[in-house]
DNA sequence: CTGCCCATGTAAATCGTTACATGATTAC
DNA sequence: GTAATCATGTAACGATTTACATGGGCAG
């Protein structure tokens, strides 16, 4: 159902097709919930039938591009939606986590190529939350610019502070889970240093990390 | 797809019926791959018919509970999956930082409220994670005790450690959220002493992190 | 005129949730 | 004996992925 509210929202900022907003899902802004066309056109029909947006082809588009704006029943809907107190967070369904904790069981070298594919995957995600982040801050992000025309003159800094945060917490996620790679390959090298071929190695205790 | 490994791993370790799967998945070292018993109970009978699993019920057992087993081909399976190269991650999915991202436009209560239950959710995650973490450390967690029994005594420090820094993955997510929704909430708390009504406040630029 | 990107979809299959059903066991 | 918990499921629905289809525009 959050499908429907990440189009909502989106559109709630600039009208546009689902081309465009699939392809904003994929990296820019929408780096936040991803959908493919197969799930997005038919949702926006959906959306449509329901009078929470409309879309309008111009008439000269041989594309045929549907461009969809909210109506203020989209715009209320989407409200509701964003300040519902039954925020039931999904649940949790971490599949890199699953895998590290079977993986005990193949050898370090499987486990570090595994780590430096988590590494690098985040360092991706970083940089695109990162630049993101930037574009927010020195005003040449688009979407942010379009946000705040619609805004009062005195709410803007509060817009664009709220717009900072979501994405940095991107960044902050995706700084986790390189450190946490990290991590785990600095040990992986220093325990191989210990037991170069397999077996030996005194049994130690997992000690805690720096801060808690 | 992902559920059929988690069960796999998890039988890789202890045998289990799916209602014990259905109690670990939910809150001790299943806080990974949650799943719910309309689908733990068909997916275990779907391994059983493909013979990565045997399930067996007791010849005296009332309860009619089905103990499952993991075969030698299940065992090859599920390491054939943890040690996959291509290992796509999934989707990003991200619900809360969405309606974050659309917040925006209300209130600074309900943005209030909203972080108040995302810290509150993360505290929760961390208590259990901890808890986890601690009883891998100190050696209460049954799950490591079965494991170890299966494992080789030289390896058995290794073992211990990657099972650490799974459950510590998961302290590491939690403080993360919890920090952040805290940074927000401090940040709304200085912007409300600046701007008691709704309006004004002199335009800032958002500024970086302590570290990066 | 061939291959690639733009743009919108449909159909089938799989994964996951919600609602419901059933019976036995344990604690009060 | 009644309520909570143990234990296993089925059916229907909703969300998501995979595979396929179609046609216009643009660069070589």
């Amino acid at each position: 159902m959050s499908l429907r509210y990440a189009l909502l929202g989106f559109l709630s900022t600039t009208p546009a097709s689902g081309y465009t907003l699939g392809q904003k899902f994929a990296d820019g802004a929408g780096a936040m919930w991803e959908a493919l066309p197969s799930q997005i056109y038919p949702e926006l029909r959906r959306l449509e039938t329901l009078g929470w947006v409309a879309g309008k082809t111009a008439p000269g588009d041989k594309l045929n591009r549907r461009i969809y704006t909210v109506t203020p029943l989209g715009a209320r809907e989407l409200k509701k939606w964003v300040e519902a107190e039954s925020n039931e967070h999904p649940p949790e369904r971490d599949a890199e986590r699953v895998r590290m904790l079977f993986l005990d069981r193949s050898s370090p070298d499987a486990i570090r190529r595994h780590l430096e594919r988590h590494r690098d995957h985040y360092g991706k995600r970083l940089e695109v939350a990162r630049r993101n982040c930037a574009s927010i801050e020195d005003g040449t992000s688009e979407r942010l610019r379009d946000r705040l025309a619609n805004s009062e003159p005195g709410e803007r800094a509060f817009v664009t502070r709220m717009k900072w945060f979501a994405m940095d917490g991107l960044v902050r996620r995706a700084e986790m889970e390189i450190k946490w790679a990290e991590d785990i390959l600095r040990w992986l090298q220093s325990a191989k240093a210990q037991r170069p071929a397999s077996k030996a190695a005194p049994k130690r205790r997992a000690p805690r990390r720096g801060a808690t």
